[in-house]
DNA sequence: TCAATCCATCAACATATTTTGATCAAACCA
DNA sequence: TGGTTTGATCAAAATATGTTGATGGATTGA
């Protein structure tokens, strides 16, 4: 994920975290990285409900993932989320113009 | 807008920015507040899609209205976005902790 | 008062996202 | 090899979100 993001990349990362499980997944992972198997426990969440919000994270950045053996171990990519706070502060700093009023 | 948001204020701001016409919105106003029959024929938008996002907007904080005779005119809040900044630069503080590997 | 303008809201429809249960491939072990 | 475990993916169903066109209240000016 580089430091610029796009439109295009900063909605998905905006979409991927506005979700109440996703914040789940992230706070489990928060601690490291873990195994589907145990954060579908931790969670306990059905094995593709769970593999599919993991798509949606990983898709948007947030996650990676690396296989050892059988299992698939997915970490946090903190990067993301600094690169989104990065985005909104360039949008914020476009948006604190002071108002006039259009007419009236 | 308060400072500290919770997690349901901090999900409602990203699903609200998460949106190409509700990002288009906030560009529209960057200048300052502007009336919604201004904002309808500046986006293209039809008059009750753009209350539609306007409203989404509102409820999530990031912008105020005011009534000026038969006009509603509609400005930012971008402490709406700083808080949400803030908000994640939180949940990123709490997931850089070191990976450790859950078990091989 | 009457007609016109502004804009929110509503119900019906359209589209997008999420959930479920099933299937499948890969890795592993007996 | 054959059976088991892990986790991705798929189609169908369920749910959520967005759009459209119509209606109605508030404000204004004639």
């Amino acid at each position: 994920m580089q430091n610029t993001l796009n439109t295009d990349q900063s909605r998905q990362l905006l979409k991927a975290l506005a979700d109440p499980i996703r914040l789940d997944v992230i706070h489990a992972l928060s601690e490291g990285e873990r195994c589907v198997c145990d954060l579908t426990s931790a969670l306990n969440l059905s094995q593709s409900r769970l593999s599919f919000h993991l798509r949606v994270l990983r898709d948007a950045g947030l996650l990676m993932d690396r296989q050892s053996g059988r299992w698939i171990y997915y970490r946090l990519q903190p990067e993301a989320i600094a690169a989104l706070e990065q985005w909104l502060a360039g949008l914020r700093s476009r948006c604190t113009s002071t108002a006039a009023p259009c007419r009236e």
